[in-house]
DNA sequence: ATGAAAGCGCTAACAC
DNA sequence: GTGTTAGCGCTTTCAT
């Protein structure tokens, strides 16, 4: 417990003979330093175990190098890909990571906002909340011009870059390939089409079944928060219809997969009687038998993305013109949608 | 990009006024400051956009209310569980995370250690590389008497904590199990036993096995990095045995599904022929077919419990004399290891 | 190539 | 109950 003082720039001054500001320079790669002066400095920071004062040079140069996240929730593979992702284009550039969850209300997220402004972050890397109905509380943000960018969850906003996929394209291809099967009435089970990600996945599916002459049917959304426990339920509200949907696209794996194991509980085959796709290709979805036709969604170029564009608009101040980047999606096809004769 | 000027509390202090220290005190609910003065403060602050500035404060208070966290990888099921805990007694107690990946290298352990000293972390919560022989490279933090709470793959310490779940019972329990259920051959996958988590659960092993009369044979032990690849690798090496093991105990999750499916793949049957266990309990563990029995090890308050811990330790400076903290652990048995007519 | 000095915004000991 | 004041450790202009 020997709480031993701090070294700091003095100390090594002192011992140097030197003054602080040449310290400063030194330990920076200043280039007015002298190069046998900068290893002097150098060496003796390491003898003395010196170890800079972030706060003290951040308070100074007003910039943390430190970059907050918002996202909904910590507990998904997806998610933890993503972070994996940032933490490592971040930590290369010299960044840390601040990291909290909205769990799914705007007012934690709004705390969150403040939590982190005033820690000074240098950017905002979020995914939005259910609820959030707009941006508004990100206003301490966006009046100051700090660099905000949204990631899966996004919003359109003049000053933010967003991170996604093609959702509607990508619901458009999962509906489409279920038809394709030979499904007709296929059931879809989503969230809160607040958010981009299942609002543009069921315009997705809408067109799909125009296009392919069929009638869209209201009675077969089901709105859910795509937990386990909810994509069981909805699957029992889907099995007490009066005439059984031949297909379902879920909006998420662990839905999807609770639905599968809840329809082969009730003797249904799949995907003889009822087709299944799911979105995000978590390793869920290799696991289940049948294995889950699902959307590969790649959450740690998704994360280390997010953080490398922060980051190149942070170092070098250009308001990058790019507002939205699209990553590339792919449909997996697998056992549960994949019936005999038809093609894919 | 209105980039205005922050405003501080001189600026609240020259509109109401007051001196400085007094908005200072008033912000923070000292106890000699009127009520009404207080109310005065707050409102002004409020109405002008006021954001404490951390890193003066921090500066000044050579303190930062933010946690450090070095875990080995981020992108699992487990450790996302374990971060969700964290985050949340840490921002319900004012606390921020900073969280970084040492992908299993002790090198990247060390930078990331000198990273979260400088940024002045109150305390460091850690899961230890698999390569990291010692905590020597903890020295920064061990000498300054900042707090150091290990999870998970934890060392032992007079200074530092452990929270764990009791390893060798576990260990024990999961092959008495598999034996009780009349596997008399049990292989165990495994990672390095330079890491606490996997040398207490294989002498769990061998002590069950040598209970039972069962002789302990070194060619029926199988080290890998417990990934779904080195999972399947395992398993092909087993499956070249001249004499087939009759039950297999992994140290994951994603090492015994991996296993279960290269194991189906080439025809076997499970549990009859071979019975598998994992260990996490993770959600892919109850999807599998047939389902998988495992160990409950619970992420969530595994986190939450460090953080608290290491909140208490700050917040009361008592060197709590707790030295390891043991999380309750049960077996769940399914169907990938229950033979019939046996007892579990 | 180096030094002197001011100040980033906040807190807390001390004064009144 | 409130004010004065001195720094926390660093960076950076300006001077030499």
């Amino acid at each position: 417990m020997s709480t031993q003082k701090e070294i700091t720039i003095y100390d090594i001054a002192e011992a140097l003979d030197l003054s602080p500001a040449t310290i400063s320079r030194g330990l920076k790669d200043h280039p007015t330093i002298r190069k046998d002066t900068r290893k002097r400095i150098f060496d003796k920071a390491k003898e003395m175990g010196y170890q800079q004062n972030l706060f003290a040079s951040n308070l100074r140069r007003s910039r943390s190098n430190t970059i907050g996240v918002i996202v909904p929730r910590l507990n998904s593979y997806f998610m933890s890909a993503v972070i994996a992702g940032m933490e490592k284009v971040a930590n290369a550039a010299g960044y840390n990571l601040i990291i909290s969850q909205s769990t799914e209300s705007k007012e934690k997220e709004l705390a969150n906002i403040k939590t982190l402004y005033n820690s000074r972050v240098d950017g905002l890397l979020v995914s939005l909340a259910y609820d959030s109905e707009n941006i508004d509380h990100f206003d301490l943000f966006l009046n100051k011009g700090i660099p905000l960018i949204f990631f899966d969850r996004v919003f359109d906003h003049p000053q933010c870059t967003s991170i996604v996929i093609d959702n509607y394209k990508a619901g458009y291809e999962i509906t489409s390939h279920l038809i394709r099967q030979g499904s007709k009435r296929i059931a879809h089970i989503t969230a809160s089409i607040k958010r981009n990600v299942y609002a543009d996945r069921l315009r997705g599916y809408r067109d799909a079944l125009a296009d392919h002459g069929i009638l869209y049917d209201e009675k077969l959304i089901f709105f859910c928060n795509l937990s386990e426990q909810a994509g069981a339920e909805a699957t029992q509200r889907i099995l007490e219809m009066d005439e059984l949907p031949d297909g379902i696209f879920a909006a998420n794996d662990t839905t999807a997969v609770s639905c599968i194991r809840t329809l082969k509980q009730a003797g249904i085959k799949i995907p003889e009687q009822i087709t299944v796709a799911g979105f995000n290709n978590d390793p869920l979805s290799k696991v289940i038998e049948p294995n889950l036709t699902t959307m590969n969604y790649p959450g740690q170029e998704m994360g280390e993305l997010a953080a490398a564009t922060l980051i190149r608009k942070l170092d070098t101040k250009e308001g990058t013109s790019l507002n939205t980047i699209v990553l590339h999606h792919n449909l997996i096809v697998r056992e549960s949608s994949q019936r005999k004769g038809a093609d894919s």
